[in-house]
Parts: C-alpha cells; structure tokens; sequence
DNA sequence: AGGGTTCCTTGAATCGGTTCACCGACATGG
DNA sequence: CCATGTCGGTGAACCGATTCAAGGAACCCT
C-alpha cells in the first residue's frame, strides 16, 4: 500500500479534497461531526497529516531561515563567533516557532543544499571575510536576506558595529598605556587566501569592508598620536593558528625591532598569537601586549584573560533575524566596547622609545628567537 | 512580471518542459546548440534555474537533514555536548553536499518548523533525556532516523556508547583514590523536570536509559568495593547550575557527613558544582574530588582541570550522520575512556574512614556551610 | 531498399497540497 | 412571500518541477 495522501482520505470520507485540508489547517471550518469522520477516515488508512513538501509548494512558505557563511558547514560549527551569531539567531527562530538551517557557501557547492537550492524564506549572510560574493549570490536567489558585517547593502537589511571606532579604541589603549611599536594581525582584506605584509598597494585595493574599516581605526590613531607610519606593521592572515604563526614570524623577524603590542582582528587570532608568541618566549603581556576583537567566551577564560573590543554578537543574530522576519531593510548599527583584562600593560622598559620619533630603537637585546 | 518558471522557458525557446529542465539537470543530454538557445531564452526572462520547492515535491528528496532534541534551539546551539555531536555530523554533511537543519522538539512545538514539518530526508535524534518521545515522534513521520543515546532502537539506526562500563570507570577511579562516601548528580530519570534524591522507589521506576546504565555502572563498583550503598547517594537534577546548586545543598546539608567525592554525569553539570562547592567554602579536589562526563572542551580548561570519561562525541556523530546517509541500521557502540585530571585526589586525611564498614565518621569537623 | 541503431526531444502523468470563487440549504427580517 | 445572510462544503485551478515511454530523424550496414 502506497502513502497516504489528501486524496485518499477524501476518497474514502466521501468528500472533496479541499475539506480534508481544512479539517486538518483551519478545523474551525467544518461541522464537527463531518470532521471526525474525515479523522477517522484518515486514521484508517494511516493518514499522518499534509505532507509539508507539498504544502511548501503551494504556499511559497518553509518556516525555515538560514545562516549561510562563506566556510564548511564544519568551519561554521566551530567558530565561536558564529557559534553566538547563531545563539542569537535561534532565540529568535524559537519565539517564532522557525527552523534554523545553516548552509555552506563554499567555493563551487552548487549541488546539494546551497544557496541556490535551499528551501529557505530568506538568508543572514554572514560575512566572515568577503562580502561581495553573498550578497550576490543571495541576490541572484531572489530570496529576501539580512547581511551581517557587509556594510550598507542597498535593498536588504544589515546590520553592523562601527568597526572604525571599535578599532581606534583598540589602538588608543595600547597608545595610551605607552607602546609606539605595533602590530597589526589583519583578517583577509580580499579574496584568495593572500596571507603577507599590508602595504600601501595592497592597502589601496581593499574590498572588504571590515578589515578596511577596523585597519582605518587603528591608523586613525596612530596620526593622532604621532607615531610614524613604520612603526606600524598590518600582516594579513587567516583566521587559524598556523596562519598567524606565520604572521608573528613575520612580525618578529630578527634585524628590526619587534613590536611591543598585537591588535589583532579576532580573539581567534588573539589567542592563536598567545601561543605563537609563547613559542618564542615572549610572555603576554610582560613583553608584548595583545588585544582582540569580539570577545568570544574563551577571551576571559584564556590566560591571561584576553583585553579586547566587545561586539554584541547575539544582539546581531537577534537583530538580523528580527528583521528578515519582519521584512526590515534597515541599516543598524550595533554599540562596541573595550573590554580591558590582563593582556596588556605597558611596554618593557628597555623597549620604550625615549621619544616617538625615534625610529632607531634598535639597541634593544633581542628576547630569544625561534624554537 | 510574474516570477519565470521552467514553462515559460520551453515557450519562448519553443522546445518541451521536460528538454528545459534537462538543459539544467542533465546538460549532457541535450544537443549544444539547442542547450544554448535553452540557456539564452532562460535568461531574457530571468529564470534562475528550477525552484528547489517543485523539484523536492516531485523527486522527493531535499538534501537535507535533521538534528532534533527535545530542547529549544537557543538550548541546542549552546550546548557543548550538542555542539560537539553536530561538529561531527557537519563533517559528514560537507562530504555529501548535504545541508543540516537544527529542529527543536520542544513541549508542543507542532507548527512552523517540527518534527512533523521539517522537509528533511532523514533525523538524528539527539536524546538529552527523554528517549520515548523523539523515537515515537520520528518513527510517527515515517522518515528514517538515527538515535543517538538512547539504547537499542529497533528498525532504525542507534549510535551509543556503554554508560554502563563507562560510569563503573568513574567510580572505580575514585574509589581507588580512597573516598569511601559519594554523591552522584544524576541527570533526569524520567519525564517532568523532577529534581530530588533518586532513592530505591525513584530507582525502580527509571525509564530514561542513559541515566539508568550509569547509576548502574556506578553502583557495580562501589558493590564490588563493599562500600554501603547509604554511603552512596544519588541525586537527580536538571542539566543547568541553579539545579546544581540545589542537589550541592541536598548533599551537604549539615548533620551528616558528606561526600568526599561527586560523580556527575556530565561535564556542565561537574563545573557547576565547581560554583557551588566554592561558594561553600569547600576546594577542588582538596576537599571534595569531582569528576565529570563527556570531556566537552571546557574540561580541560577548567580550573582544576576536570576529571572526566571522555565519550567521542564528535565520532557520535559522524558515524550517526554516515548512518542515516547510508540508510544502515546498526547499533554501533563507540568506546569511552577516563581521562584523569587534576579535580580528583585521596580524600582529605580526617575523612578517611579507618574501615570501610565505619558509617559513623562524623567526627569530621564541619567546614564552613552556606553564606 | 529495408532493417537496425543511436541520439534527441516530446508529451503527459505525477508529486501532494492550498485556496478561492461559487453554490445549495436553511434561517431571518420586512 | 421574497430578499438577504450565513454556514458548510465542492471543484478545479495552480504551485514548479521530474521522469519515462514513445516517436522521429539521421546514420550505418548489408
């Protein structure tokens, strides 16, 4: 015997299809008596209810949102920032009895369930580096979405930080508590996995908008203060620990003075320098101060707990999932904050420069190198 | 405009529906030259490729699957267990394309995106505690499913590990320590957010089969070891710290002696204890020796390291995920192992009963209580 | 020329519901 | 007695694709 379907029950309750819809969508409708012969119909021939599929195909409407990240489904899952981004998002989904999917944007994933082909009724982009490809991918979906750390995105919601002042807080701390020698551990700042120096030309073709911005707050700053522009060196890697080894090699390459403080742009960073630098014997932040970006759970519990810029990322979940509920198409912007604990201090004496000009600072003793 | 379906296409390229829809499913079929009078006719109108809604009606299939658990999603997503078994499933997931889908099976969540809704090819059941509900509920939509923790399921794929032997192992570390009296933080036995001590009649009437195995498993050992079963006791509390802190209360309330050792049974509910041993004034493991389940990721960070059976969750699910793409149906059982840390030691000196037999050590002077 | 292949393409059935215009019957009001 | 409602139910169109048996054209072989 073949499943059940509308019809069947119909059928064998002797009336129209449509009844047998309503007894089960709008009860309310049909004479209670008429009803329970339907239900019992049903009952006979294992009816379950209206299968969704159909049901999704008529009314244009799944009940289901997705967070899509331009990452593995696994990268997703593990990412603390995602991880909260999602809390928020499902707090809402529950309050409105939504599901929640999450769907992989990687590279070609054009088969299987993607953008292209999820059953969804709209999408939060989260924009961990590009922004561009989402929100077109989105856009040529034709399916209503919020994007989360794009910028403006003309016709759909977004929502966002300030990430130009959260980040000049960020270097106005270390500023302030002496340093003059920074570096800066940068997310992507364009497509293609570049891992390398910023400079200038590299600075100039930025695409995205996050790093741009944040990159922007640390060098408004450092104008403010007087520092000079070669005392300030932005590497730009992945968000993964063996990238930003290779970042803290880089920055600590014997021959020039080191740095004495890392703005980093996430705690995963932050936290992967922790060990980068502890591989070299440096101590946080006895030699070199860091602060990170986010605030994730694991910044207050690292050791020493984490200095870094707080962004509310579950008020951005929330929000964003707010508003592709509500159809909102407005640009928020969500308030940061430094969050200050024991990874930064003042720079080691030896290594303060008499006065910020002074570029030379190079009779410094070199702490141990390499391992 | 209306929306451009696959009918349009076959007009104005005045070929079939079908030939269209094979332009887009199965290129290699169709002449180049027709597929690409095809390709342009599709996009002066605007059609996208076939809408995913129409294509799972008729094919039946979504590329998608579930994890359910008898929780809200906001509960779901912050799990540590929760997070570590869909890490795993998300890798399966990547591999075959397909996408993951969180479904919430909360008390009576039967509309917008449930059980009975979910457009999915299959569920992971995820059993926190009930394992009756989730099985019935799956089994009642009629699409395969796996269950994860909740024991033999006939006709359907279960994935579990031996609680039994796993929580005989906690025991038999701490009894080797030398504790000689232990209380147990059970998780829930059976439907209704009960909290309260788990005494014989409680015991009898247990139908959740996780929590049963491993009071078994504990009280095995400690049989085994002659030590008094009044010297054990059990209990049963929610997966959260106010619950915690309740059965903390219950088990050294003044006028008995207590335990010198808690077993928990999972890790959330271990590092509660953590807070609510401190706020009593009693150390880790000096005065009392914890030791948890699951090994989630903030064991090991915990302060002292905790203690704890380290079940594979994330090979859970994999394999559960594998499972359900494969359409196996097995009962595999995955190995546990102890991993000792630093929240277990020997019991203080003057806790130390002389004899195990010796129910009266209560001598003991006090340590602080309450605040 | 006839028979057999190969390669495309077509047409139509099907997947399983939702929804809405419309209709019959019965009650109410003037 | 006729107009007006109201209630409950019917029928059929429609949502947007997939799939497969069958047909036709072109080509090969004998």
């Amino acid at each position: 015997m073949r499943k059940a379907r509308l019809k069947d029950v119909a059928l064998l309750a002797g009336v129209s299809q449509g009844t047998v819809s309503n007894v089960f969508n709008r009860p309310e409708l049909v004479r209670e008596e008429l009803r329970e012969r339907v239900l019992a119909a049903a009952k006979k021939i294992g009816f379950r209810g209206p299968a969704p599929a159909g049901r999704v195909l008529r009314s244009g409407r799944s009940d289901l949102i997705a967070v899509v990240a331009d990452a593995s489904l696994h990268y997703i899952v593990n990412d603390p920032f995602a991880q909260k981004l999602i809390s928020g998002i499902a707090e809402i989904c529950d309050e409105a009895h939504i599901g929640l999917t999450i769907v992989s944007a990687d590279a070609e994933r054009r088969d299987g369930w993607s953008i292209e082909t999820a059953i969804v009724d709209g999408f939060i982009l989260f924009c961990i580096s590009e922004e561009n490809r989402l929100v077109e991918l989105a856009r040529r979906r034709g399916l209503p979405f919020v994007a989360v750390d794009s910028g403006d995105v003309p016709g759909a919601g977004a929502v966002d930080v300030d990430d130009r002042k959260a980040a000049a807080e960020a270097a106005r701390h270390v500023v302030g508590l002496g340093h003059r020698r920074v570096g800066i551990l940068s997310l992507e700042v364009d497509d293609g996995e570049r891992t390398g120096f910023v400079d200038d030309a590299r600075f100039a073709q930025i695409r995205f908008t996050t790093p741009r911005a944040r990159l922007l707050g640390y060098r408004d700053v450092f104008e403010e203060a007087g520092i000079p522009p070669a005392n300030v060196v932005a590497y730009e890697c992945l968000n993964d620990a063996p990238s930003v080894a290779e970042a803290i090699d880089a920055l600590f390459a014997p021959g020039a003075p080191h740095p004495t403080a890392i703005l980093a742009m996430s705690d995963t960073m932050a936290l992967a320098a922790y060990a980068a630098l502890a591989h070299r014997g440096l101590s946080v932040p006895g030699d070199v101060s860091i602060v990170g970006f986010d605030d994730v759970a694991e910044a207050e519990r690292a050791v020493p707990p984490l200095t870094t810029i707080r962004q509310p990322v579950e008020d951005k979940g929330r929000e964003a999932a707010r508003m592709l509920l509500t159809g909102a198409r407005d640009h928020v912007i969500l308030p940061t904050s430094l969050v200050v604990r024991a990874s930064t201090a003042a720079p080691p004496p030896a290594v303060r420069a008499p006065d910020a000009s002074a570029e030379a600072g190079s009779r410094v003793p070199e702490p141990a190198r390499d391992a």
